[in-house]
DNA sequence: GAAATCAGTGTAAGCGCTTGCATTTGCATC
DNA sequence: GATGCAAATGCAAGCGCTTACACTGATTTC
């Protein structure tokens, strides 16, 4: 017996159609099976009732969601919300629905946004990076659900991943940045403990002084968490130095803005008493006076292919590759070069 | 009987634990009900067996997914990221789950997310704004889906909201812009076609001018979708008119930043040779030099409240109010003072 | 000491959908 | 007109969980 004034259900717009709840699955699911004729008195009973299927019982029977679940360390500031963006749309034209979670760069809260998206019925996650658990990839084996990692390139790992390397990108600007003359260079990095993209850039700009005869253990590193006034702050102390660089490299354009504000707070101009450098290219970067010199990172490529390889992963088309993307320097006012 | 090496079920842990499916479920959802002793077996057998519930059964037997929906029009900068970061913060002290979908600022998309939020279960729907199809309306009232609005305050819809007054708001900016001398006022306004707040912040600006004896008809608008390149767009081609206006009002922050680069581009400076406002306090508006002269929202005091609010109405403590919060202005250096 | 009470647990009926298999229908073929 | 076959549709068994109700044994009450 069908309620009265509730929620249609597939076997009201049967009643109403006069078929089995079969056909109406059908014509809902895989209209070429169905009948002309017949599909259009379904589906006029399904716009008349204004009848919705209910999703949890459909996953239930058909074991399948097209859900894909992405965990994101942050949605504030666009760092992700580009490559995301790309994600999506590649997911939707696939057929694919995106379930976004942010772990706020906390292990244990990625964690449970994992579990939470696996419990939804996530066909396939997107994470960021590959540095967690081993505990939390045995988990998903073990419920056999493909995972891909972004925004890292890290071929030893085996790891599924689209991807650029963190640690060459830094190298590359900051051998840019020596070859500017540059020698007494400080860093600002994002935390790096369970982040390997932050421990990357820092390990890039050392091998670029290891390998240009600079001493890597003098340079002043201050790490702190993402944040426009985190980066001031940490400018000004390093300003506060006997000896002051003559550039700051951050490890992010969130840090660099930041590190620029505090310059101009200080009352130092930007390039002339101090340059500053970012990475990851975002939107704000060309946005601020003077524009921050940074490393361009592909950031709607790598959503789309990000898609496109967990799709194929999902639809077991793949088992997942590894996959590298190049990144780019963009030179900008924020860097001096003191030979010119 | 099990199926070998799958995920497990309640009926694997409540077979492990020697004790009925029921027990099981009670241990996990009112662990009071079931006896201490019990209670620890059965959960070290959830332990031994990584079991973690199925979403989708679980909702369909409780009828209750503790899941709320919200749809903002864009993920792209800041400005829903930090009342959703704190709707979300608040809702997850109360047990529930946060979905976030985005409309692109597209009234039929966001249709889509609405109906694909409410099959996936939502308990209840945060919208930003009022101004949407009424079958929209009917169709969630029909599913008894509470709906809460935020961002807006126009109590004569009856509609349940957490806002500010956006016209009234613009008309307290724009008076502050007048009292410091400025006559030649122009804007940049958002896409007003189903967005209530841009077109109250046109009324409130045109509101302002007449209540000042300045004639609201005269005034150029230029309405152009969000995007820090729209903005400057939109400036330059304000600044090409006969009359160039002192003053460039704009209906957000993201806008403004676009028209202070626009203005810059030009080799025009701020606000020396023009000003400019926005609307939103967005971290952005800080960032830039000179600094945006906005109307401050109480986003995360919103986001809290909308909250609060909206758990209220799906818990049927309340049928939904419509509470107002207050704006602030914030004067700052990109608006210049023609009498001082 | 029998009856009443109660906490703790089990039994089993769905929740709304998909899908393998069985059945019916429509139509070309003999 | 009977026969065979494919296409269209119906039947019914679950998917994994919650919860109303039934049951059991211990404790309290008179």
């Amino acid at each position: 017996m069908s309620q009265l004034r509730s929620v249609p259900t597939l076997d009201d717009v049967a009643r109403a159609a006069g078929v089995s709840t079969a056909t109406v699955s059908r014509c809902l699911n895989s209209p070429e099976r169905v009948v002309e004729d017949t599909r259009k008195r379904v589906m006029s009973a399904v716009e008349h009732l204004g009848y919705t299927p209910n999703f949890g019982a459909r996953v239930m029977a058909a074991r399948r969601t097209f859900t894909i679940g992405a965990i994101i360390p942050t949605m504030e500031n666009a760092i992700f919300a580009r490559a995301l963006q790309a994600f999506q749309e590649e997911l939707h034209a696939r057929g694919y629905t995106l379930l976004v979670a942010s772990s706020a760069y906390q292990p244990e809260i990625e964690e449970e946004q994992i579990r939470s998206l696996v419990a939804r019925g996530a066909d396939g996650l997107l994470l960021i990076g590959h540095d967690r658990d081993p505990a939390v990839y045995d988990y998903l084996k073990s419920r056999e659900i493909p995972v891909l990692s972004a925004w890292v390139y890290l071929p030893d790992t085996g790891q599924p991943a689209v991807g650029f390397d963190n640690r060459r990108s830094m190298f590359a600007l900051a051998q840019q940045v020596i070859d500017f003359g540059h020698r007494r260079i400080a860093m600002i990095s994002g935390i790096t403990k369970g982040n390997d993209r932050a421990a990357g850039r820092v390990l890039g700009l050392r091998d670029a002084l290891q390998a240009n005869g600079l001493d890597p253990e003098a340079m002043p590193v201050i790490e702190t968490p993402y944040g426009v006034e985190n980066g001031a702050d940490a400018l000004r102390s390093l300003m506060q130095a006997d000896a002051r660089p003559t550039v700051v490299m951050c490890g992010n354009d969130v840090l660099a803005v930041g590190a620029l504000r505090g310059a101009q707070d200080m009352g130092l101009s930007v390039p002339q008493d101090v340059s500053v450098t970012g990475f990851d290219d975002i939107e704000l970067a060309r946005i601020v006076t003077p524009q921050i010199t940074t490393v361009h990172v592909p950031h709607r490529e790598m959503g789309r292919k990000a898609a496109i390889a967990l799709v194929d992963m999902v639809e077991k088309r793949s088992t997942g590759d590894v996959v590298e993307l190049k990144s780019t320097l963009k030179i900008r006012g924020s860097l001096r070069d003191l030979n010119g």
